[in-house]
DNA sequence: CTATATTTGCTAAAAATAGGTCAAGTTAAC
DNA sequence: GTTAACTTGACCTATTTTTAGCAAATATAG
């Protein structure tokens, strides 16, 4: 699966939903609908928990395809290089590692 | 190089300005800087190709060094999972595949 | 054809971005 | 122990971007 809009739109097809169908249980008209699954909209961050209880799907699972999907756009429009994302595994990686680290000075 | 505020302020520092130099030079006072240096406000997207200038850095390493960190601390913030990365890599390549047979359509 | 489903132009409203000010601190160097 | 440099909190504002509803235009299935 490679987009997100691609993901609602088979998961949505999968039940046999329309647009509206799906617009109505996840609170958004059919134009949005529409323009989320050709990816000219994204889908709100805060429906992601309604989106996994609509689908039965779990959150983390549908969190991921969110942001992966959501970076990988942003990478593209803004052409960056092709190591951006093994960067990025390291910053998070040190960031953690940071956190770590202050959580134990604060608790000293 | 950790994070994006690290990086500007070793830059700044092996200039030997002062925040407020910098500052004045990229158009930003001293508390903005010191929290884009401590990471508790973003230095803004626009600002990036003057900031390739100042330092006289190639505006793709920037450019990459930005994206990374946004990236990570979106993973970071929302909890992602370690494969998102990987995932979001194949996305930019499938994305860059589908707008390369847009490309051929439209000049057919 | 015709009905249903989907896409899209326009737009007001909402939300995100970007940053400022002022005040009250803390560091670090001399 | 001053002074310059830096940090941080609270709060405010302007601008830009994005959203999502309406309605009109297309597309698609039967």
């Amino acid at each position: 699966m490679a987009t997100f809009g691609q993901f609602l739109r088979a998961e949505r097809e999968r039940r046999n939903w329309t647009q509206s169908d799906f617009g109505e249980k996840i609170g958004l008209n059919i134009s949005a609908i529409s323009r989320i699954e050709n990816e000219s909209q994204r889908f709100s961050k805060s429906k992601l928990k309604a989106l996994s209880d609509l689908f039965q799907i779990d959150e983390q699972v549908i969190k991921d395809l969110y942001f992966a999907d959501k970076f990988a756009r942003e990478a593209f429009q803004y052409s960056c290089s092709e190591t951006i994302f093994s960067v990025a595994e390291q910053n998070v990686k040190y960031i953690k590692q940071k956190k770590e680290i202050q959580g134990q000075i604060e608790f000293k």
